[in-house]
DNA sequence: TCTGGGGTCCTAGGACCC
DNA sequence: TCTGGGGTCCTAGGACCC
């Protein structure tokens, strides 16, 4: 496994892109009062500059000269793309964890996996990419698992190449901070501290009950493994988004509703395109609002059917809002989308085709009153592009304009059939479908 | 002039169902 | 005459990551 991390990746970018900011201190982030920072170049973090700092406090520490810049994604998503592209002619298997970070799964690339020819590798891939880049750089970490190849990668940065050689995992970490291992934040830390744990090593030493009951089943358990450098999670190279959302913190405290109406209408606005751009729609809209006193809470509902629509998000983010209040003023408002689902509204079906396959209708949400033309008999729905589930020939067909559509087949999916439509009361969708049932009838 | 924005995953309680 | 045992879905919050 091989862990790129790109040093200080956003001001990198800028120190390429403008020649006078290089050995200079740089500082990208939220410009405004209550911006923070994203990314400070190496130069700025000898003075105490870091990423989540509020820029207000890295102006404090920085000296005059020192470049705060607000950003330029375009350009950032640019540089990433090649950076990722170098990575993909080295294996099939690569994962983007974000725009400056990635693994990948060397031995599904076939490559020699001694020592010597890894590291051969990742320093020939480091002059790869500061060729193709123009000069951004990376560290580089090779190793058993994504454990290892992350910790390594962050051992010699900037610019640095660490190959941790099998056999030697435990070795490397347990001297290490628990801090050291993902998964432990600020919270976990200090309860770990409290109980004597510090490094690793000390970690490995508490038994798996001990372990699950400081830190909750599933993180106690994976706790557990990462101190034993147990680790066998796989390299994902295509993650589905679960969520989309965009949240705003104000320069001043909001407290007018009409005001904050219209944030939501703009905010629900992009949304909708991202989801419409991305084919994606979801079923749950959420508010997330913080108030003048750093408190921040969520509140959520979730619709009978998906939506892309940025008036219907609109409305039920203002309705939360109403619920919620705005009492003594929000500092920050958010909207988001999930339970997503790859669902065109009405698209998929509304094109005719001859290829019949099998289906069945059946209303499940009457309360929704949908205005409810009968079923046309020509209409088509298609199993093999809507089947959200398939497992045992079991599947679930979407349909529109009746509300959610759903529909069981106890039978393989594969075999097109001619439409047939169903009613409420039909035997083949009550509880006892026969077991033997074929959908191609 | 403290404390961004985009996400993921987990937990826990309550409603509801069989 | 005092309380089952699964399971799913929804909501809310928290920890964490980059």
């Amino acid at each position: 496994m091989l862990h790129l991390d790109l040093d200080a990746f956003f001001a990198a970018v800028e120190q390429r892109d403008k020649p006078s900011l290089r050995g200079r201190p740089v500082v990208v982030g939220g410009v405004g009062g209550r911006g923070v920072v994203a990314t400070a170049s190496y130069e700025a973090r000898a003075y105490g500059a870091r990423s989540a700092m509020s820029t207000a406090e890295a102006r404090r520490r920085c000296p005059s000269g020192t470049a705060f810049l607000g950003g330029r994604f375009a350009a950032y998503r640019r540089t990433s793309e090649v950076v990722m592209g170098l990575l993909r002619e080295l294996s099939p298997l690569v994962e983007p964890v974000s725009i400056d970070e990635a693994y990948v799964d060397l031995a599904a690339g076939g490559h020699d996996l001694s020592v010597a020819a890894v590291t051969e590798l990742g320093r020939d891939l480091k002059v790869r990419i500061a060729a193709a880049t123009g000069g951004v750089t990376g560290s580089v970490g090779i190793g058993s698992s994504k454990l290892m190849a992350k910790i390594g990668s962050e051992l010699q940065k900037p610019d640095g190449l660490v190959v941790v050689p099998p056999g030697g995992e435990l070795e490397l970490l347990h001297p290490l901070s628990v801090t050291t291992l993902g998964g432990v934040g600020p919270a976990t830390a200090e309860r770990l501290h409290q109980v004597g744990v510090k490094t690793v090593g000390d970690l490995a030493a508490k038994s798996l009950a001990d372990l699950v009951a400081l830190a909750g089943r599933a993180h106690g358990a994976g706790l557990y493994a990462l101190a034993r450098a147990e680790d066998d999670r796989a390299v994902v190279p295509d993650r589905e988004a679960k969520s989309v959302s965009h949240e705003e913190t104000f320069e001043r405290d909001l407290t007018d509703l009409a005001v904050l109406g219209r944030e939501i209408d703009s905010m629900a606005g992009r949304v909708g395109k991202r989801l419409r751009d991305s084919a994606f729609s979801g079923r749950t809209v959420t508010l997330k609002l913080r108030r003048y006193d750093f408190t921040t809470l969520t509140r959520s509902q979730t619709l009978p059917q998906p939506t892309d629509d940025p008036r219907q998000i609109a409305t039920i983010a203002r309705r939360l809002l109403a619920d919620a209040g705005a009492e003594g003023g929000l500092r920050l408002l958010g909207v988001g989308v999930s339970g997503l689902s790859l669902y065109a509204q009405g698209d998929l079906f509304a094109e005719d085709d001859d290829d019949a396959p099998m289906t069945a209708t059946e209303e499940t949400a009457p309360e929704d009153a949908v205005p409810e033309p009968p079923l046309p008999a020509d209409k088509r729905w298609w199993p093999g592009q809507d089947v959200r589930h398939e497992e045992q020939g079991a599947g679930w067909v979407w349909g529109r304009g009746l509300g959610r559509v759903t529909v069981r087949f106890e039978g393989p999916l594969t075999t097109p059939g001619p439409v047939r439509t169903l009613a409420a009361d039909d035997p083949l969708l009550q509880p006892a479908d026969p077991p033997d049932w074929r959908p191609t009838a």
